[in-house]
RNA sequence: GCCCUCGUAGCUCAGCUGGAUAGAGCGACGGACUUCUAAUCCGUUGGUCGCAGGUUCGAAUCCUGCCGGGGGCGCCA
């Protein structure tokens, strides 16, 4: 029995108690908390309801409660349930019902923790979105690997979803960046505003092996020629090493690419369909103010160039017309201020800023170096790549400690200690369990038995630690739901670990393979579907994160 | 000044969108391998959930105020 059953079986007998006039209610919920106690002696499940509609029923939370248990000890599968404290229900499940909560996970296999819960919705997921000015760091990895997993995980729950990497390619950085690689390739001083990091000799190295005739041109073309090589190099380098980590973007979205194909005028006609662009001071203005921004904001300044902010409006509104109806923006704290505005912005276009646009504030990285914190500046070249990451830590680990916190919450890595405690991961806790699992799988296949969902005893699976964990598999769905709603992929990492540790207490107590000439029997049999079940699970968790699943370790 | 965000064990952090006795890892101390992987398990240690009010059957969680850390408030990108 899943806790989904639980809820329908608990609202089913809610329904009947109203029609046999037991209860009067005027509205019975269509889905109740059910949840999995703290405490063993609380039961196997535990709901609130009789707490939640006792006041709208008139009647006192425990007399609710009485009616609703007496009802449900009737449901097949349930073995019992006990009215407790101010009004809880405790519900006991039999084992059997129970058990065959393995047969249907492995029944699923892959798919199993896939559900509806964002069925329909099509999503365009837009994160890191760096300029092409340099190697990405670790602020950007963060949302790499918080951005990648929030994709699968909300593709896991019905969504069709479009990673996309906004670049940055137009504007003065570009030009200071440009700049920045010429002076180095020529041996003049850096410009004092320009970049100043160890990878722009690096890169004007590069560009010069390529183009050893480039420092022939003639100085305004050899500033573009610089600018257009490094960027291309720059821009190279990110993508490679963004597939090394495992996070793969559908959609490289050039912001040069909304000029050149007419989409920033086609933007601004929609914002002025719909009324909310006016002239002033001889620029052009987006009244976000009709929307709740706190000040209204520039689109074309009155020397004639657009700004950021028309790019991002054009942006906006070429998302919608590929077809996306939610578009989610993964931002930094230091950008938050833009949250009112891009809602604001999505207003002006006609669209609902509640459904249309989500924008998604992480919190930076904080890295301490030796006991010092390292100041994140791409100019002045203090910086900690993607790229030493991934060789000092390795990708798994990497993303696996960037995914299991919720953006919202700043981190504070230190370098030494995550290089160092990279074998205290908590990543290589899942893993091993994971790989026990492949390897009691590949013993039993050595005895020639393997798990069969359609020949087996539920009822067998009665011990405590097998009730424990066949509970948290029935969970593994509301996990994924719950984690794709809330824009959490932490708490699939939070819920592997959990699970994780309850197998490995199983596996503590329950012998699962016959041991020296001892015949299999059907606990074995029983054990083993739960063995295979729980291997699915990891691994499904686990590619929810985009982390390996080891067979061994 | 205005806005956002965070404040939970010595450290790093969870806390299932209001539930029952607030958890995990690391650290410290002590146990468990002739048996399916000891990268594991078990025990001990450890807390005024920043402070003060409020909402209700019930608050770490929601509301208000204050204190403290971080961040944001350009015709910059």
């Amino acid at each position: 029995m899943t806790p989904q059953q639980i809820s329908d079986a608990v609202v089913h007998v809610l329904e009947g108690l109203v029609t046999r006039g037991a209860v009067a209610l005027a509205e019975v919920p269509g889905s109740v908390v059910v949840e999995r106690p703290k405490v063993r002696s609380h039961g196997d499940y535990a709901t609130n309801v009789a707490l939640q509609l006792a006041k709208k029923a008139g009647m006192r939370p425990q007399e609710l409660a009485g009616l609703l248990a007496d009802a449900l000890r009737e449901v097949g599968g349930v073995a019992d349930v006990q009215v407790a404290g101010p009004g809880f229900l405790n519900i006991t499940v039999e084992a059997g019902a129970q058990g065959r909560v393995a047969a249907q996970v492995v029944a699923a296999g892959a798919s199993y923790g896939r559900n509806e819960a964002l069925a329909g919705r099509s999503v365009n997921v837009e994160f890191i979105s760096a300029n092409p000015t340099g190697p990405l760091h670790l602020g950007h990895t963060r949302w790499a690997a918080v951005g990648d997993a929030l994709a699968r995980v909300m593709e896991a729950a019905g969504a069709s979803v479009t990673r996309e990497f906004y670049v940055n390619d137009r504007g003065n950085q570009m030009d200071k960046f440009g700049a920045s690689v010429e002076a180095a390739a020529l041996g003049r001083p850096v410009p004092e505003d320009g970049y100043h990091g160890a990878y722009i000799h690096e890169l004007a190295e590069q560009v010069v092996a390529a183009r050893p005739d480039i420092v022939d041109l003639p100085d305004d073309e050899r500033l573009v020629a610089f600018r257009e090589e490094a960027y291309r190099l720059q821009l190279a380098e990110q993508q490679q090493q963004l597939e090394v980590f495992q996070t793969h973007f559908d959609v490289w979205f050039s912001e040069r690419s909304l000029y050149g194909e007419g989409k920033v005028d086609h933007g601004l006609q929609v914002l002025d369909k719909q009324g909310h662009l006016y002239e002033a001071d001889g620029a052009l203005w987006m009244r976000t103010t009709d929307y709740g921004d706190d000040k209204d904001r520039v689109l074309r300044r009155s020397n004639g160039e657009l700004t950021y902010f028309a790019s991002d409006t054009a942006y906006y509104v070429d998302k919608r017309e590929r077809g996306f109806d939610l578009c989610i923006y993964l931002l930094g704290a230091d950008h938050h201020g833009y949250v009112g505005r891009l809602k604001a912005m999505a207003a002006c276009a006609g669209d609902d800023p509640e459904s249309n646009i989500e924008v998604l504030i992480g919190q930076l990285v904080k890295i301490l170096r030796g006991g010092e914190e390292v100041r994140l500046s791409k100019r002045a070249g203090s910086i900690v790549t993607l790229g030493e990451l991934v060789d000092l830590i390795g990708v798994d680990a990497l993303r696996y400690t960037l995914s299991r916190y919720p953006v919202d919450s700043p981190l504070t890595l230190d370098v030494e200690e995550i290089t160092r405690a990279s074998a205290e991961n908590p990543v290589y806790y899942v893993q091993y369990a994971h790989a026990r699992l492949a390897s009691i799988l590949r013993n039993a296949a050595d005895l020639d038995l393997a798990p069969a969902g359609d020949d087996f005893d539920p009822a067998l699976l009665s011990h405590e630690r097998e009730g424990d964990l066949l509970r948290a598999l029935a969970e593994f769905p509301r996990v994924v739901a719950s984690a794709a709603q809330l824009r959490e992929p932490h708490r699939v990492a939070r819920y592997l670990e959990e699970t994780a540790g309850t197998f490995h207490r199983f596996y503590d107590a329950c012998r699962v393979l016959p041991q020296g000439d001892e015949e299999p029997g059907d606990l074995h049999r029983a054990r083993l579907l739960l063995v295979a079940a729980t291997r699915i699970v990891l691994g499904n968790g686990l590619a929810l994160l985009g982390v390996t699943a080891p067979e061994r370790m």
